[in-house]
DNA sequence: CGGACTCCCTGCCGGC
DNA sequence: TGCCGGCAGGGAGTCC
């Protein structure tokens, strides 16, 4: 499940064979994403050049001259560089072709997107009203603070609000919770300032290393059939319900917010 | 406006 | 062994 780390190592993965190159032609084998994909995809895009490709959130900007692609990988999303000529597997939705080599968008679940936009990209419904990227000076103790104040929803689904702020997603949002030894279920009107001051630099530092990390896996997933790296073995309360808490031994307790696994040690996190 | 809830989809896992 | 039900989850959309 790609989280903003992924997004990023995938981006910087692919940077040096599409940026600057020119797309030869784009095979949409299945249109059915979250969003059907624009049936002319392939005439808006053929023989045109990637004038850049960026990220905010989570969502990938493959910027032309006359339009923007916004890629979002959804849960089960990647984005890979092969041969055009290798056949595709289960689930290769679509190929962008550039020369010798294709960019291909695999998505068993399909709740990634592709969506063709010709308004300048920032100014899209779908990018339009998100939050500061976490990474951004934008983001800092004083911001959570204030955005916090009066709001009565529970911190771990405040975090994971994208108009709140981009790009910490379930596992990122547990992690940095219990790296701050903040209970998942206050209110996040009830954060102090400290705890604000706290999350911010804990949420930076989890996500930026996560990157770094990431990083050290892009040979193999760029060239070959590797996967963007998760370093599952390094997280420390997700998917550890039950199991031993790393500070004081207690079981892990585990259980469900909006419909999504909140993982937590209740004698660490108050 | 905020908050609660639904839906999209397939791979995987546990139970029998 | 094979089938089946349930679950996981990002985030837009809907409703109150």
């Amino acid at each position: 499940m790609p989280e903003l780390p992924e997004v990023e190592t995938t981006r910087q993965g692919i940077l040096p064979f599409t940026q600057g190159k020119r797309i030869s032609r784009v095979i949409v084998r299945e249109p059915r994403l979250r969003w059907p994909v624009d049936p002319d995809l392939n005439t808006h895009l053929s023989q045109n050049i990637v004038r850049q490709l960026s990220r905010r959130g989570k969502y990938l900007l493959f910027q032309f001259d006359h339009g923007c692609l916004l890629v979002h990988l959804g849960m089960s999303g990647s984005l890979r560089i092969e041969k055009a000529s290798s056949s595709p597997r289960k689930h290769d939705h679509v190929d962008i072709v550039i020369g010798q080599d294709c960019l291909r968008f695999h998505d068993p679940r399909r709740f990634g997107s592709m969506v063709w936009t010709e308004q300048p990209p920032l100014e899209h419904s779908l990018l339009a009203k998100l939050g500061p990227e976490p990474l951004s000076e934008d983001f800092t103790g004083d911001y959570l603070f204030s955005k916090s104040r009066k709001r009565s929803k529970a911190v771990k689904e405040w975090l994971m609000d994208s108009h709140m702020v981009v790009g910490v997603g379930n596992i990122y949002a547990n992690e940095s919770l219990f790296e701050a030894g903040i209970h998942p279920t206050k209110a996040a009107g009830r954060l102090s300032k400290a705890q604000c001051d706290d999350l911010a630099a804990i949420i930076k530092r989890v996500l930026q290393r996560s990157i770094t990390q990431g990083g050290t896996t892009l040979r193999d997933f760029v060239g070959g059939d590797g996967q963007p790296g998760y370093f599952k073995q390094q997280l420390l309360v997700y998917g550890r319900g039950g199991e031993a808490c790393t500070q004081c031994q207690k079981p892990l307790k585990e259980i469900r917010q909006n419909n999504r696994a909140t993982v937590y040690c209740t004698r660490c996190q108050r």
